[in-house]
DNA sequence: TACGCGATGTATCGCGCCGATACATCGCTA
DNA sequence: TAGCGATGTATCGGCGCGATACATCGCGTA
């Protein structure tokens, strides 16, 4: 699950490893914690192993100045590698039922820009299947075995509940928006993305690369 | 944290292992996925080991509505001692940082009418900092930051501003009902769930939320 | 009668991931 | 010139998950 939003993340630049977890907190804030250090860099290493990224030297050759980040340190700059690519892909594509959980559908949604349509289809409807079943255990307890549950435990089955019958509804319009041909909100041209990795950037793909940056 | 979880439902009467599991994910539904029995034949033990709970033998304790579960086979039925219920009573007083927790918190909740209400107040507030500062992280993301995201990690950087946001807002209810002293009586530990008489019932417990029935 | 089958029930194994911790350097400011 | 917070890499112990393996019981049915 981290092989996936870290090869989706190196698939958009190179990084090295604390910029990778500052990256992967606010694009998957929503879904779950900071990753951790002692996941981040086990799984950099599996990732290099399997030989989905290598290490990048410091500095690389062509113009890419970095310009705030310039310390010849320590730091280990990784990159994604063709055959890292093609593992994205494969595992963007894997609707499995694991894909419906919470943080797996999360990594999943993050990076939709970059998946087939039909996938994601696939994906927010099995996602919602999901969230179905499990707010209909939440109506149940709360029919069947009110009396028997205090009332703090009761309260947050209805917080539950609740929740659960937001995200319905919140998936229901993103499907809707989906069978219509539409984004989410597309606030620029409505250049539809295919999965190939080289004519990407005539689009204004994703990361839409903001220049040499003013201060904050 | 299921040591927690494990003492409190132990707490109100002995179980074996597959009923506690049973119990667990529909009190902790709201809150975390079924607990795996990889998770919960080892915490067993190590309770075990601790001292907090022993086993108790196999006897239908003739309590009325035990549903028909009479197997006379090699069910471990678990039960907790006195040092068990002391320990229970510490974890429900720790309020560290880690019970802010979603996991934690849920756990804390579930348990709260058998909490001081000091105790309950200074985790719900607790966790409402925690919940104000994740939201603020979304609003900031989408304020400084929108441009350089794609569409959907917008999206659900919206959906985790929408779903904090309210969280908040129920912490804050809670918080007052608290305040007010409309808080529910804590039934005992086995046996009896009459309302008791003498606290403004009238009001509906926790958030007024009419469901389908009347009111008495 | 025998068969399968799903629910009940206990238990282990590998491993992903977390939290704590330990270092080291850089840039700022008191 | 010393301290301090941000940047940066890395390991360790352990919790909890998912998969898996058994074994028994009740039940419908071939």
């Amino acid at each position: 699950m981290l092989d996936l939003a870290i090869l989706g993340l190196l698939h958009e630049s190179p990084m090295h490893g604390y910029e990778l977890r500052k990256q992967l907190s606010t694009k998957l804030g929503a879904i779950r914690a900071a990753i951790s250090y002692g996941s981040l860099y086990p799984t950099l290493r599996r990732l290099q192993t399997a030989g989905w990224i290598t290490e990048a030297g410091e500095t690389p050759a062509g113009d890419a100045d970095v310009p705030p980040l310039t310390s010849r340190r320590g730091r280990v700059v990784y990159k994604i590698t063709a055959e890292g690519k093609e593992r994205f892909q494969d595992l963007l594509a894997q609707v499995g039922p694991e894909a419906y959980e919470d943080a797996a559908f999360g990594v999943h949604f993050a990076f939709f820009s970059r998946t087939d349509v039909d996938i994601r289809l696939r994906i927010l409807e099995g996602r919602r299947r999901k969230v179905e079943e499990r707010r209909e255990g939440f109506r149940e307890v709360l029919a069947r075995a009110a009396e028997r549950l205090d009332a703090y435990t009761l309260e947050l089955q209805r917080h539950g509940l609740d929740a659960a019958d937001r995200e319905v509804r919140w998936l229901e319009e993103l499907i809707a928006n989906e069978r219509s041909g539409r984004t989410p909100q597309p606030r620029g041209a409505e250049g539809e993305l295919r999965p190939s990795p080289r004519t990407t950037d005539s689009v204004r793909p994703l990361t839409a690369r903001p220049g040499p940056d003013d201060s904050a």
